[in-house]
DNA sequence: CTCCTCACTGCAAACGTTTGCAGCAGAACT
DNA sequence: AGTTCTGCTGCAAACGTTTGCAGTGAGGAG
């Protein structure tokens, strides 16, 4: 029904693979004849037929993008990075979605590995071992996680825990906890020792609740635990999780900042929407999706290159971290001395 | 470098006819000859090539979903939701975001049409002139429009929109204002007709606002405007921009719902997040997804079938809609008369 | 005038499948 | 015993492209 090569090369009076050579290699054949092709084409509605140039040159113009939750608004940036920088060189993102399953992520790629050009793994909750088995059917660029050996974009959240729990230490607290992700993450894996670290250079000691689930219920179901513990400060692992153990611990009568203070990571559009506006710490999603696009793509040309990015992160603060409790009274502390709102800390090496 | 069919049928000593049938018609092959082949399969990583087959069967078990832009929070549940009906079948989901643009929608269409078998169009911009011609190319099911002649699944926001006003009116607002969604969108329409509809029965005056881009930014732009109209009370064309609304309303010293009442259309998850949290009109956007993928698939078998559902929508009391204005003082009326958080009023016919 | 080059075009073999048709046993009828 | 049927398998032609190779004619160089 749809018309073919073969329809247009009749039309025209030329050969298919003129036809062929019109759409694929036009230097390669005499303008007149060009034109001449191009219009039979657009009056028949030929549109080449991917499926079939896909079976000879092997190239299938197509990029996979599989991410733990499309749901997590945290992704949806980076996918439409993805996305448009893909499209400016004729390609298609094919997004799915593995619900932080790493059964599903591994189905996903086996099933994507024939019908893309290359796959790009977002946060995988697989094995680094079953990355590289995998990486050896189909190409992959590993964004979030840092894998010997394969290209890779992260984003370098490690820094912006620290900066995270540099803050409040800086603001008096002493106790801290770290609402940690889901297992699998290496990203919740890499925040758990920066952390630490700067937990104890600041005098402050981690408590680390979890793994929990990175959604909006994961965080609001530990709201009592995270009371039970004493602590004064809470780092979570996403902005999704900070706002739902927000609404959690409103719900348990505790108030954000001035008993607890709460810190995000992502800085999701949503972040900025809720009260208390969340302090978090800004992870470039946009600029991750463009980068692994660009790596993927270059990396048809030469092979074997695996190249690695490491995109900087900023702490945000706003209204959701405040002071300390007073070593000396219990009285509420206030929240006087919170820092000035949208206030931008970063180590930013450039 | 990749197994082929032809590399298991040699090493099982087999034709790759009986391959093939190994794994599209298994019925017509003895048990044990299918087992040896499926052991040489298995120990080779032979996956079937799905250009090849496509080539072949006309059938890619790829489909299209084209949505205005996913970063909108109402976007992904009916996204998850389409991925895993088609799974289910054995088919592929193809995301691609249109950013609010005609145009790039139909690129994508056409793009899109040689390598899916379909494509679920969710909130088209294009005009139903456009839509019908591009259904000639490849089938299509349209979601959030309703077409006749083709296959469409609605979720019927007329009705929701209704009990939006009548709920604003039985509160007692006699101005209400109606912020509308983007340019082209049938939805905006249908909301628009229907609240008008609703607003005259409930002896109120309806003041439109728009067209606005459907998003936080969107609604917190007509803030101003919304304050000088002199309205009490006002419906959004989505959660976005009611969310973002009432961000802007704040900023300008008006409180919610005392001073104005609000009402979203979408019920996303972060309509419970926010504060005041969110009367609106729950869409049921996952339901819409798998109806259509569903549609869309069974389309396939007997051809040229447009059927037609329409989804039931409710409306979500919260805590963003009070009373209306005192006819007869200018005292601040308070909240007291908000109706039961979480009630939910239906027509529900079933 | 001959030969070579060059720009263009046609030919045909792939790419990895599916599928209608035919062949061939052996089983089950008459 | 002959016939039909049934269950399985092989054969080969497609599907719509791309691409190395060969062929054509015109024009330029010698």
């Amino acid at each position: 029904m749809p018309a073919t090569i073969r329809d247009v090369a009749r039309e025209s009076g030329v050969h298919i693979s003129t036809v062929s050579r019109t759409f694929s290699a036009p230097h390669l054949v005499n303008p007149d004849t060009r034109t001449r092709v191009l219009a039979c084409a657009e009056q028949l509605g030929y549109r080449p037929n991917r499926a079939a140039r896909a079976l000879i040159t092997g190239r299938t113009y197509n990029v996979g993008l599989i991410v733990a939750d499309i749901a997590n608004p945290f992704f949806p940036p980076l996918i439409k990075a993805a996305e448009s920088q893909a499209r400016q060189r004729d390609y298609h993102i094919f997004v799915a979605d593995s619900n932080e399953d790493a059964a599903v992520e591994e189905d996903l790629v086996r099933a994507l590995a024939k019908q893309v050009d290359g796959i790009l793994l977002c946060s995988p909750r697989m094995s680094n071992s079953l990355i590289e088995l995998l990486s050896r059917e189909v190409p992959l660029v590993v964004i979030n996680r840092q894998i010997t050996g394969l290209p890779t974009v992260v984003m370098d959240v490690a820094q912006g825990a620290g900066l995270a729990v540099d803050h409040l230490a800086g603001l008096g607290h002493r106790r801290i906890g770290l609402i940690a992700g889901p297992r699998g993450s290496w990203t919740s894996k890499e925040i758990r020792r920066s952390a630490a670290l700067a937990a104890r250079a600041g005098g402050a000691e981690l408590t680390v609740i979890g793994p929990n689930p990175p959604t909006e219920h994961g965080g609001a179901a530990v709201a009592e635990q995270v009371l039970r513990s004493g602590v004064s400060a809470v780092l979570a692992y996403n902005d999704l999780m900070a706002i739902g153990l927000i609404e959690g611990l409103h719900a348990h009568g505790a108030r954000v900042p001035a008993d607890i203070s709460v810190v995000g990571i992502d800085d999701i559009a949503l972040s900025r929407l809720i009260h208390p506006k969340l302090t978090t710490v800004a992870t470039p999603a946009a600029a991750a999706g463009r980068a692994a696009v660009d790596m993927l793509l270059a990396h048809g040309d030469d092979r074997r290159t695996t190249a690695h990015a490491s995109l900087q992160t900023e702490l945000v603060i706003r209204d959701s971290t405040g002071p300390g409790p007073d070593p000396h009274s219990h009285a509420d502390p206030g929240n006087a001395a919170a820092a000035a709102p949208e206030a931008v800390a970063s180590y930013a090496k450039e």
